[in-house]
DNA sequence: CTTATATACTACACATTGTAGTATGATGAA
DNA sequence: TTCATCATACTACAATGTGTAGTATATAAG
């Protein structure tokens, strides 16, 4: 479940996945679940894609332990529903833990200078709970 | 001079090279310029490598504009040095860059509080500067 | 029993990276 | 001068990840 390369130039689940691959897991995280073909047609809706391309990537997701699939009837009634595995947030917080960890553990503080650069648009939570781990971190070197 | 994928999982060079890749980057970072035969002559000490193999993967980091390459004599004598075109400096700042401050735009709140997780071995320098940028941003918010 | 439908299996295209065979071009020895 | 040698380039192929499509399978409906 954790994703292997992260798309750097990439936008919103772009970042993790193909972009066929990221428009079939943003429907299915807005869905209660899904069969191919209902996510096959609305992709359709907004380009041709055949419902074989769609199999063949959701069976990946599948797979890469991205999905899960409950198999309901059999032939041509089959219909099975296909879940995500983990709520969207879960999965991007997973994803951005272990990429901005790595980095922080990796590169410390030219990381964070970076991150200063980029803090203007952080909530007031965040803030308070960044002043308290600096005074808990500035307490500790003192000693 | 971007690196288009960041290998989540590995280590040092590793995340933004392959792992030969990686290693010709880090030896010509730790020189003033080598030939091809050079960098293979030191590589192969480790693992045996053909000097074909060292050859395209440096022409492709030549095209990828990492290294810069320098013609000495012709033919037989012919021994172009090979550079990096960043510091090693340079080119991690730029990376860890990209890839902190596009996480940092997209997912505010979630990745700081993965990198406030990480904090604890920054140096005291840094600890000042993201004191100073809170109580900048405190005083811009109370406006 | 034939057909239509949902899904799976297989195959191929393209990009990236590691690897190796062959070609090119010039020098220096015969 | 010719040819072997050496540095390098060009070409090709394997493995992986992703997008796409053709064919196969299983079964319900008529």
């Amino acid at each position: 479940m954790r994703i292997k390369k992260l798309n750097v130039g990439g936008e919103g689940l772009n970042r993790f996945f193909g972009p066929l691959e990221a428009k079939i897991m943003d429907l299915l995280w807005s869905s209660e679940g899904m069969s191919i073909k209902e996510v096959q047609s609305i992709l359709n809706q907004d380009n041709p894609i055949s419902i074989n391309a769609v199999t063949t990537v959701m069976n990946r997701l599948l797979e890469k332990g991205h999905l899960s699939k409950v198999l309901v009837g059999t032939g041509r009634t089959q219909a099975a529903r296909f879940s995500t595995v983990q709520s969207k947030e879960q999965f991007l917080s997973e994803q951005t833990k272990a990429v901005s960890q790595g980095l922080i553990q990796e590169y410390g503080s030219l990381v964070v200078s970076h991150m200063i650069d980029a803090l203007e648009d952080v909530d007031q939570e965040m803030i308070e709970r960044l002043e308290h781990k600096l005074s808990e971190i500035k307490k500790r070197n003192k000693q």
